[in-house]
DNA sequence: TTGAAATAGTTGCATAACTAACTATATGCC
DNA sequence: GGCATATAGTTAGTTATGCAACTATTTCAA
């Protein structure tokens, strides 16, 4: 058995370890599977975009969690897949506004049953109760890191 | 409000968003603070190996939730700091036993004070109780999807 | 015993992440 | 007005991740 000295490493392990890759390899996998071939970081990011079209990065960084390279990058590459498009805002030109193209309107409906399918059996047998503590832990603790 | 149809990607958005990347940068952010200049990566690793010397590749895999070609790299990467070294097994020539350096031996309580240290913050006003909750439910939701 | 299947590990390719350094635009203070 | 500072976004370099295809070794069964 570890030590003491182990028990906060063996839940650092355990939150990035198997949260993070586990349930967006599933999802990816889920999504190649029905034809759609972008990845679980692509769809994320239009998961915000569906909820609120013509983000600026800025903003997209900050629902997403990710630095501003990181967006840079993502947004090129849906740029690449005609997805979205940059669209330079009038009133500040140091903005970009990412908008949805028609295909990725087109796209929200069949991305979305599936996701909720893959997650409704991802969460079998949890709470809602539980979800909320899970999800209220890690919002404090990434909080703390701050 | 997001209708029902985003209830789901909220809990993914949030769960790989947060509790994947953004956590485990701010964790390494820490430990570059406090000079200690591997990846959070790599201390996942040492950390199995300051439990259990002497790990394989594929033991090294099932214990940080990560595949095989994942933890070549980063044993290469240990290697060239000289942290690590492989040593092939004489019971059978297809495995590579991982063994630390004496310099790995001397990281080990530094690290280990100041990730225990770092976590601890991370995990300001978190009760026992709650922590359990998380970890079970990443543990089912890790289950659910294997 | 020999050949198929399983297992351990590596390599190539693509995407993504962070840091640091950079450009361009906007803001605000003197 | 003009210069310092802040903000939005990009680029370069390093590390990490996933998948698929590969080699080498072991196991097992016809």
């Amino acid at each position: 058995m570890p030590n003491n000295q182990f028990k906060r490493g063996e839940l650092y392990s355990f939150i990035t370890g198997v949260a993070s890759t586990a349930i967006a390899r599933r999802l990816q996998k889920k999504f190649k599977q029905h034809g759609l071939d972008i990845t679980i970081e692509q769809w994320s990011v239009l998961y915000h975009l569906w909820k609120h079209d013509g983000l600026s990065q800025q903003e997209l960084c900050n629902a997403t969690f990710r630095d501003k390279p990181s967006i840079t990058r993502l947004v090129d590459n849906l740029e690449k897949l005609k997805l979205v498009k940059r669209v330079p805002s009038k009133e500040d030109r140091r903005i970009n506004m990412i908008h949805l193209s028609e295909s990725a309107h087109l796209l929200r409906d069949q991305t979305m049953e599936m996701a909720n399918q893959t997650l409704n059996e991802a969460l079998g047998g949890v709470t809602h109760d539980e979800v909320e503590v899970c999800k209220s832990v890690l919002q404090r603790v990434y909080d703390n890191l701050t």
